[in-house]
DNA sequence: AAAGATGTAATTTAATATATTACATAAAAC
DNA sequence: GTTTTATGTAATATATTAAATTACATCTTT
């Protein structure tokens, strides 16, 4: 199991939009060259953190731009908004355990409560973190040069 | 993104070995009509469960047994044995970043020491919680019947 | 109306999960 | 030592998903 590159993808759309914001217009094709990846890769990832709210893009004119600052901008929120599946459960079930068997009846209601409990740990670790960070990371990287 | 079913399977697999040790020999045939799955998956699930010194499996007379109680069997020990890319890390990477972008040249440094501590704190989750709870509730809701 | 970018459908390729058949192999039991 | 029983394992099939690509319709500004 690993998380698709739509996340890492987002934060990197997410931390060069900041990055460029003043010094060229952020369109799917900019990006796509920076992240190594296609445009329509890049605008549906665009369309999806609009429709979360994180984004603003314009046709015409072209380009996004920034809703809120990075530090308002969590890992979670990026994670629920591009990560296929991220409104069903992280741990997948085997679907047709025997009722007949008092092992087989339970295992799915014995296993919920942990697994939610896990999952929920997970959400709160990854809303613990800003892309603000990794601009950061990148701004004091340079510095050393 | 989602843990696949091995996951789920697997603590199947445990609880049932230990709730029948007494009853009936643990056979690939017997767990596959427990769990609803096929003999040759749970083959192949005993066998990672068994390099993972997890459980051992007999040939010839068939059937495997505990190595250890459950209540030392956590999740993260079945999760190791049996996910696929466990060894891997959990969040993939979008692999041709830009090395002339200022963003894509330093993208993967900035964001891996968040990822690596949000991967570290999951495990840890993992490795909270052991099979025995999950014999437990069976055990306890079958005496409210 | 023209230009420039996004929106979106359709298709391709690759990888992965799950299921299934078939048979070789090991170990116990007689 | 042969038979039995179950595991070990290869080969294949199917379904799902991720990622890339082409092509073109659509929406805004200028």
């Amino acid at each position: 199991m690993q998380i698709s590159t739509k996340f890492t993808i987002a934060v990197h759309l997410l931390t060069a939009a900041r990055y460029f914001e003043n010094e060229t217009k952020i369109t799917s094709q900019f990006l796509a060259s920076s992240i190594g990846s296609n445009p329509v890769i890049i605008r549906n990832i665009m369309l999806q953190l609009q429709e979360a709210g994180i984004i603003d893009v314009k046709r015409g004119p072209g380009g996004i731009t920034l809703r809120r600052p990075l530090s308002e901008i969590t890992y979670l929120d990026v994670y629920k908004a591009v990560e296929t599946g991220s409104r069903e459960d992280l741990f997948r079930f085997h679907e047709n355990p025997n009722p007949k068997c008092p092992v087989g009846r339970q295992i799915h209601q014995a296993l919920d409560s942990s697994l939610e409990t896990i999952q929920a740990d997970f959400e709160k670790d990854l809303a613990s973190h800003t892309v603000q960070e990794v601009y950061d990371r990148i701004r004091s990287a340079e510095e050393k040069d």
